[in-house]
DNA sequence: TATTGTTATACTCTATAACTATA
DNA sequence: TATAGTTATAGAGTATAACAATA
């Protein structure tokens, strides 16, 4: 646990983290273009589909993003079809989220899309350097309280 | 090299990735800020200080970004003092950037800014362990030709 | 008055395409 | 006609703040 300068610009662990999260999500991004699914909408559907059915704020706290932010994007999602909207029954102010039945429909082929994006970038590693990587990248989140949930 | 099919929603490394990442550019983002400078733009002072001077042509290439991206970013450096464009000198079509003295001396600062950042997330990694995340995010950029840079 | 949502507004990041000025 | 750059336009992704309805 060095307490290393790193004088070196291009000596940044931060750096090459974006560098190659980046390219995966781009190719990412690319399949999911095929469905018409942004990786934005992925999250959200995902999220939804572990949960069966969430208040639009819940799905703020898990993912990091306010309130505004998921308003957007569940509108993007239910004029799509995938999602829908419906008033909470005993409070008045709160809505619910769920995946339509077509959205629920369309999970197993997006997740099929993020196991080949995922077999493009990793399959190479040896499964000592993948378990590494893993459990580096989950202490991280865990060690700084990183809450939740981004994207696939 | 298991061709594993992660059917399990959360288990694919390109979430992990992208999530870690998220967070690492946000907490870097927040300390540019400071230096009223965003990540995009620290990237490409980052690119020149490392070239003395450069055609937009040719950033665009090392960032992977399109000539107009770099336009617009190399716009917000030059009203900022910290970048200036010059024409080149046989060829009247190109341009050439470079930091200014001020861009130049702001480079330090922002280095430190992305040491401390490095540290806040990765310096309880043990040398081990960080070796082996660095090993592993360069092969991917090799394997894949991912060219070049992206941010730090 | 506090809370849940939505809407309005704004800004960054990036792309594509049209356009300008050389070569 | 091909190349280097810029400008115009657009859309994703977010945020903040104002607003509405309900508690």
């Amino acid at each position: 646990m060095p307490s290393r300068p790193a004088s070196d610009l291009t000596s940044h662990l931060g750096y090459w983290l974006r560098h190659v999260s980046n390219h995966v999500s781009h190719a990412f991004a690319r399949k999911l273009e095929s469905r018409d699914v942004t990786v934005a909408e992925w999250v959200v559907m995902r999220e939804l589909y572990g949960a069966d059915a969430l208040a639009p704020s819940r799905l703020a706290d898990k993912l990091r993003l306010t309130r505004g932010a998921i308003s957007k994007l569940a509108e993007r999602l239910i004029a799509k079809g995938l999602v829908m909207r419906a008033s909470h029954a005993s409070d008045g102010r709160a809505h619910i989220l769920a995946l339509t039945t077509k959205g629920r429909g369309l999970i197993p082929k997006l997740a099929a899309l993020a196991d080949q994006n995922d077999a493009e970038f990793f399959d190479h590693l040896t499964s000592q350097e993948r378990s590494t990587v893993e459990r580096v990248l989950k202490e991280i989140v865990k060690i700084r309280g990183l809450k939740s949930i981004p994207v696939d």
